[in-house]
RNA sequence: GGGCGAUUAGCUCAGUCGGCUAGAGCGCUUGCUUUACACGCAAGAAGUCGGGGGUUCGAGUCCCUCAUCGCCCA
């Protein structure tokens, strides 16, 4: 069963000062994966938890972006599992359809000086499965290094032949119902990838550029009516698509608008806008003048039918009226390109205009463009350009900033483009993906992500899914022009898999098939033509959370982990990628995919830029982890995630010869190899391919925050360390209420406490919150003040059996409480200690589970939650940094004691009483007297607590002209303070109004306050004069 | 233009229902080979909670407004 690796080394021996994190992690991972921890199936009689990891695109390595996203939801999933849940993670990877293309496509030319075309659709596809099978393994191996506890048996892949199946299914049924057609429409072109993008791979930049004013002669102008019509465009060579030229119906009207709204405006304007608005508005008065009959006139031609020709290719084009023409911008009047424009096209659409397409796919004028057919856009550009200047028809050329759509994966300009393109019709679909939330089947959390869900569903904007790529699933659609539909019947005779519809447009049969590929004569007699292109990646990642599970297949998975449980993502894809998945979930399995979903804060680098697989500003977690851990960086992560912020993370390169920090800059986080500044050395970075850079010795990525969290496991792993090396001829029994001592009922509770907050902050999706909470626990409570309190009774042979008890069993809920942020480190604590104290607990020991993993969530009963207890050591805690912070200011010998009384009530005295070893050992400091009666000592420091009024004897120590400045800064303080407090309790309004319990707690503080005053005062007096 | 978020110590960030003298890590200063840990221990300095207005007995927290930054949508 178990191999030896999973033994863990003598507790004795062994115990190194500082935690070595490389070693155990790779031990226990594969200890996890050989018990088959990770695996889940189904079993009824227990509850599901189900994750369905977001899968990684295989475009490149994960960075800490993805660091976080599967950190947070091993954490869920390992507390889950803890929790008791049959807890199942589903792994796989996407095969991001243009992402991944591009990359491969890029290398060829870089490396190989090829195109796709000069390699063919086969072989192309072929590189890219070589190219995914060796990212799919990368990031597989990121995601065990980070610790996932993923049932690996159950990895997908959004290409793999159980997802194309769920795929072919939907498109089927959608065909078959009527929601996906075929279409022209306006695309996002990238004429780099020729392919059609989604608006969502589209960002905006803006761009120098020209705004050319072109004039379009009126064909036989009446006398009095102008003999030309200006419009104006960013890009000219669109005019060669031009259909029409608008103006605006009602051009005063939209004038007197325009000046109204600016008037608004300037109404409420502060100085500053003040200046521009009122130039706006002259600007608009001067048009009125100026433009404003040419309009009207023009208005009237274009109401009696009239047309302009349109230059360079003499073709008559209508004027027509419509309000996209804005009177109060250019002319006043606006060309319209119905193929080659967002707006124009929709201005097509209304006035049913022709639609001219003069691009080729690749970007070069088509046909259509008469003469300069076969140039590229910006020699079409130039030449058009160019021919108007000399007819005449150039009105002028002025600079300008435009705002330029480009394409996010080739980074070249967009052209709007009118093709052929498959839809999914998103009416029904999004309605009911809206109602999923609204209803609250689905909960956002945070839940502000849900109203940007709905508006965006609630466009209900049909849904573009082909791609012109080679890379992705081929569409199920197959072409027949010549076949009648009796042909179709009778070749495909009770066929419930087969589909077909008319398109009218282009005179052909649309033909379906859900599970096999048609042969091209799969109706004799006619030719069948397959569809070249691919869908939308979303289009298969929309299906995750059930193609997954196996659907179509009923497979008792389904049944049984669907819908799962919760969906941790990035808010950047809610739209994309959740809103799709719960609109396909509900279309195919008929209901939702998940219960709730959690959006995670981003990473930003240095600049604030998110990290992206194509900036190449991505942290691979790995060079993390080489210096950290796998436990740091997920604590480091967990700890940063908190509900609103996103994290901005500086990184440094470490020179791993001298340890040199060198910035991450935009100029140094792709290259393969840097040059450290100090000692000239050269080490590789993640981005190294070639053998002589990958000889270099790697220099890892670092950043603060992952210090801090190394370091707590360092503190962690040094408390079991204590722990450990005490434990010596430890025994079970259980530990009665009465062998308890204050500070082991002081620790119960707090740990009883940290048990509930844990598991809600957890429940709550508060990462940091847990986090935080057991930071501060593990280090400041358990390690500055149990540890050190219970070293005394370990060193007594009466009080060591049950201290060891005790201790065990606190850091065996510690650990539990730290195993699901940090697994490694928490199960090689948890194998010592199964070695040194096997069974364990505290009312009756049971032994230890043989994993952590396994663990049972610690839930501590609540009685021994004692506030009580929890404050009258907070008055110990408070007693002993007085005492501190005296033996500090007063720059006392290491070895000197520091003697002291404390006067307060005999309560408190006798509580105080058992702690004076706890003085002497934790404050250097030794109690002379406790109690109502105790006279200070001749020359002293004081301080007024809530305890009572310490008094710490100075004779001989003293340092005055120090504990003068000190008090006289505390005295100066406390009265500002006092006159606060005074000022609001002699205010009837609060004293009226707040509630007794807040105003009884202010008269606490002010009389505190005034005592503590009292006694500093005092001190000052007694204090021999400098 | 619309929406969301941010602005708190030198830096990076917490701060839940409005209620103690606003916290942490790093950095800084001082002192420590205290027999788990220098990746440590102890102590300290450091804040006009972006500006202005309002609500309230009371505002870092709620409302309005302005400024700056980021993201999403058009």
């Amino acid at each position: 069963m178990s191999s030896d690796t999973a033994t863990a080394p003598s507790p004795t021996t062994d115990l190194p000062k500082q935690y070595h994190h490389k070693e155990p992690e790779a031990r226990w991972y594969r200890f996890w994966e050989e018990k088959g921890y990770f695996q889940s199936d189904p079993d009824p009689r227990r509850t599901p938890y189900t994750i369905v990891i977001p899968p990684p695109n295989v475009t490149g390595a994960l960075h800490l972006g993805h660091a976080l996203n599967n950190t947070l939801q091993d954490i869920l999933i390992r507390f889950k599992r803890m929790q008791g849940y049959n807890a199942l993670w589903i792994p796989g990877t996407d095969h991001a359809g243009i992402a991944t293309q591009a990359v491969v496509e890029r290398r060829l030319l870089q490396e190989e000086g090829l195109s796709r075309h000069d390699l063919g659709r086969e072989r192309l596809v072929q590189r890219i499965w070589q190219w995914k099978d060796e990212y799919e393994a990368r990031i597989l191996t990121q995601l065990k290094r980070m610790g996932c506890s993923c049932d690996w048996r159950r990895t997908r892949f959004t290409l793999d032949p159980i997802c194309a199946r769920a795929v072919r299914h939907t498109f089927f049924a959608l065909f078959r119902d009527g929601l996906i057609y075929r279409g022209k429409r306006l695309v996002n072109w990238d004429t780099y990838l020729q392919t059609a993008i989604s608006d969502d791979e589209v960002f905006h930049e803006t761009v120098d550029g020209h705004f050319w004013h072109l004039r379009y002669p009126v064909i036989d102008p009446a006398p009095g009516e102008p003999s030309h019509v200006t419009v104006a465009t960013t890009r000219p060579e669109t005019m060669l698509g031009d259909t029409a030229v608008a103006v605006h119906p009602d051009p005063a009207a939209a004038l007197d608008r325009a000046a109204a709204e600016l008037r608004n405006r300037l109404a409420a304007a502060g100085d500053k806008q003040r200046a521009e608005l009122e130039a706006e508005l002259a600007a608009i008065e001067e048009r009125r003048q100026r433009l404003l009959p040419e309009l009207l006139a023009l208005r009237d031609m274009a109401r009696a039918g009239r047309m302009v020709l349109l230059p360079l290719v003499d073709r008559p084009i209508p004027l027509i009226l419509d309000e996209w023409a804005k009177p109060e911008l250019g002319s006043g009047c606006v060309k319209i390109t119905p193929a080659h424009d967002p707006n124009d096209y929709e201005v097509g659409l209304r006035h049913r205009l022709p639609m001219i397409n003069v691009l080729q796919p690749d970007g070069r004028l088509n046909a259509a463009a008469g003469p300069y057919q076969g140039l590229t856009i910006a020699e079409g550009r130039q030449r058009v350009v160019a021919d108007l200047e000399r007819l005449g028809l150039l009105a002028g050329v002025e600079a300008r900033q435009i705002d330029l759509a480009h394409s996010d994966r080739s980074k070249t300009p967009i052209e709007p483009y009118l093709a052929d393109q498959w839809f999914v019709r998103m009416e029904q679909l999004a309605q009911s993906a809206i109602d999923a939330v609204t209803s609250g089947r689905v909960q956002m959390f945070p839940p502000r992500y849900a109203q940007g869900y709905i508006d965006w569903l609630s466009e209900k904007r049909d849904w573009p899914v082909s791609r012109q790529l080679w890379w992705g699933h081929q569409i199920p659609i197959w072409y027949c022009r010549t076949a009648s539909e009796a042909d179709l019947r009778r070749a495909f005779p009770n066929r419930p898999d087969i589909a077909w519809r008319r398109d009218e447009e282009h005179d052909q049969w649309l033909i379906c098939s859900r599970d096999e590929d048609l042969p091209s004569d799969a109706i004799p007699g006619h030719e069948l033509v397959r569809e070249q292109d691919v869908l939308d990646t979303w289009f298969s990642s929309a299906l995750w959370p059930h193609s997954t599970l196996g659907w179509p297949e009923p497979t008792p998975e389904l049944a049984y982990y669907y819908p799962t449980s919760t969906l941790v993502t990035s808010r950047d894809i809610i739209t994309l990628w959740v809103a799709r998945m719960v609109l396909t979930g509900l279309y195919n399995v008929g209901e939702v995919p998940f219960r709730q979903v959690y959006i995670h804060p981003k990473i930003l680098d240095n600049y604030g830029e998110g990290m992206s697989k194509s900036k190449g500003n991505g942290v691979d977690p790995l060079d993390v982890m080489e210096k950290f851990g796998g436990d740091a960086l997920r604590f480091g992560l967990a700890y940063l995630t908190t509900e609103t912020q996103d994290v901005r993370m500086a990184v440094d390169f470490e020179c791993p010869h001298c340890g040199q920090l060198m910035e991450q800059t935009r100029e140094n986080r792709m290259l393969p190899r840097l040059r450290c500044p100090k000692c000239g050395g050269e080490f590789r970075t993640q981005w190294a391919e070639r053998e002589e850079d990958l000889a270099l010795p790697r220099g890892p990525v670092v950043s603060e925050r992952f210090e801090m969290a190394r370091n707590f496991c360092n503190k962690l792993w040094n408390a079991a360390r204590f722990t450990l090396l005490n434990l010596g001829g430890y025994t079970p029994a259980s530990v009665s209420e009465a062998e308890l001592l204050l500070e082991d009922r002081w620790l119960l509770s707090r740990l009883a406490t940290i048990c509930r907050q844990t598991t809600s902050a957890l429940e709550q999706y508060r990462y940091a919150e847990a986090m935080r909470q057991l930071y501060e626990f593990a280090w400041d409570e358990f390690c500055s003040f149990y540890v050190e309190m219970i070293k005394a009774r370990l060193q007594d042979a009466a009080s060591r059996p049950t201290a060891q008890r005790i201790l065990a069993h606190a850091l065996d809920v510690l650990v539990r409480l730290l195993h699901p942020v940090a697994p490694f480190i928490t199960e090689e604590i948890w194998q010592r200690l199964n070695d040194a104290a096997p069974s364990r607990g505290l009312e009756a020991p049971q032994p230890a589970a043989e994993s952590v993993m396994i663990a049972p969530w610690p839930e501590l009963p609540a009685r021994l939650t004692d506030p009580g207890i929890e404050e009258q050591f907070s008055r110990f805690q408070t007693l002993l940094s007085a005492l501190r912070e005296i033996r500090s200011r007063q720059n006392l010998a290491q070895r000197a004691t520091l003697r002291f009384v404390l006067r307060c009530q005999p309560e408190m005295a006798s509580l105080l009483a058992p702690m004076k070893p706890y003085f002497l050992r934790l404050a250097g400091a030794e109690a002379a007297g406790m109690g109502p009666d105790v006279l200070p000592p001749r020359t002293h420091a004081t301080v007024r607590l809530a305890c009572g009024e310490l008094y710490a004897d100075l004779e001989g120590l003293i340092d005055v002209a120090a504990e003068r400045a000190r008090h006289t800064k505390e005295r100066d303080k406390l009265l500002g303070q006092i006159a606060g407090k005074q000022q609001k309790l002699s205010n009837q309004e609060f004293l009226s109004r707040a509630p007794a319990a807040v105003v009884e707690q202010e008269r606490q503080s002010l009389q505190d306050l005034q005592l503590r005053l009292a006694a500093v005062e005092r001190v000052l007096a007694d204090l021999p004069q400098a």
